[in-house]
DNA sequence: CGTATTGTTGAGCGTAGTCAAAGTTAGTGG
DNA sequence: CCACTAACTTTGACTACGCTCAACAATACG
């Protein structure tokens, strides 16, 4: 039972990008997995791995990250529930950088060989799988922007609008906010800061009435002027074609 | 007949991740394709563009970048000679960042719709070009780490210890050193750096022996030295030794 | 309730940025 | 081929954003 709604948010997620038969949908649901769940900090993929299979976060978060040789560490993204954390193992070989969870999490782990295979006889899906790594490469492109080119107010703004829209976009956020398991410190290693630091701009942007951020639960306050300060422009999200949102009116509606 | 080798580079390159029939090379030959020579500084891409063809390097250089709202720039990646700039555009909508030559450049343009095509009635070739774009992605994150979190020493010690690798692959550089037709202000939006600082690293690099550049002809003198310097490790780039399929055995056999 | 982790604040510092000017190279047209 | 100009590189003096170090406070958790 539960199995039956474990895969279901791939099929929604990718059906946003292409057309599936129902046989697709079929087969999406029919990909074996092993359901586990895991404590806060564990490993799900280290740098050097030749990962055999793919994880899905059911629930709760995690991140990707690189550590370099003075042992600092860099995260390159943060992924909530029903996201693909290393889609990109299923095709290449030795993972290139670790995952590890921020919180206490549920995953489905699916074989690569299945995903392999899913891709091959289905090539609609196949083609969603891609297009999913290639928003992935999108994110990760912004990214270099935001630690390379934004000074740190910048910086972190645009990286909590991120989140919220894509915490929003999977029914996860609303107007009370939400639960976001991330210390100040995985904060800094996001954005190319340290600690203290985003500790600072954290206060400025609670004093200027922009956010508020108590023991890890966000709220956005005033998301106009977040996303002023954090120069976001959410195109580079490729957020599904033409339907939802602006121009189509009220989402809320049957 | 200089038409049928400016495809025979896509062969090549994606030969080494995928095993290839006979009919697979045909096929990627067969692609249409306008070649076409630019200027320097010529757009490819621009932000915004609903771009109906993908674009293959035939000589010269390329980059991608964004610009950010207060006008500065973050170059997201440098291309040579033989690489597809934009592959992501045959499957996702709008473009997300800007495209531009480094130098005059030849240019051979694939309608976008050609390559669905053969992605979708070539799955292995589909497969070699999502693996070329996973690599892609693999390079933007690794970028992120090199403007995040190393040094200005190291950033720019990394990103010459790349495309000197990369140069190398494709047999474009050797022990002379090759032409590097990017200025110090290029240098500093890839390494999210200023210009006038990069001038002073690269005079450190050479008054500690490690790389001559003179008139943007770059020459490595201590390989070894600028990796250290430069915390590479080339794995990131995922170079093709047994690519796909271990579990199925040997791919080089009748 | 006790301890480890995380958050907060201050003081001082350093890497890289800014501004400005001079020197060099490359590209253009006469 | 030279002269002129624009683009790029180099250098110096000064500045500032974010880092380091350190101590303490608050919180989470077993």
């Amino acid at each position: 039972l539960a199995e039956d709604t474990a895969l279901e948010s791939l099929v929604r997620r990718w059906e946003c990008h292409v057309p599936f038969t129902e046989a697709d949908r079929q087969a999406i649901r029919a990909l074996p997995f092993v359901r586990r769940s895991v404590e806060r900090d564990t490993y799900l993929v280290r740098e050097g791995d030749d990962a055999q299979h793919c994880t899905l976060l059911l629930s709760g978060f995690a991140h990707r990250h690189k550590l370099i040789r003075n042992g600092a560490r860099q995260i390159i993204s943060i992924h909530i529930r029903g996201e693909f954390i290393d889609l990109q193992n299923s095709m290449l070989g030795v993972a290139d950088h670790n995952v590890q969870t921020l919180c206490r999490s549920e995953i489905a782990q699916v074989p690569r060989a299945a995903l392999r295979d899913l891709s091959t006889r289905h090539p609609e899906i196949g083609r969603a799988m891609w297009i999913d790594t290639l928003i992935d490469a999108s994110i990760f492109r912004e990214w270099v922007v935001n630690v390379g080119r934004r000074n740190s107010q910048s910086r972190i703004a645009h990286l909590l609008c991120e989140l919220t829209l894509r915490m929003e976009l999977a029914g996860l956020a609303d107007a009370e906010g939400y639960d976001l398991p991330v210390t100040q410190e995985q904060l800094a290693d996001a954005t190319g800061l340290t600690s203290v630091h985003v500790n600072r701009v954290l206060r400025s942007l609670r004093e200027e009435g922009l956010i508020s951020l108590t023991t890890r639960s966000l709220r956005i306050l005033n998301a106009q002027r977040l996303r002023e300060v954090g120069d976001f422009n959410e195109r580079y999200l490729h957020l599904a074609p033409p339907p939802v949102q602006l121009e189509t009116g009220p989402t809320i509606r049957a």
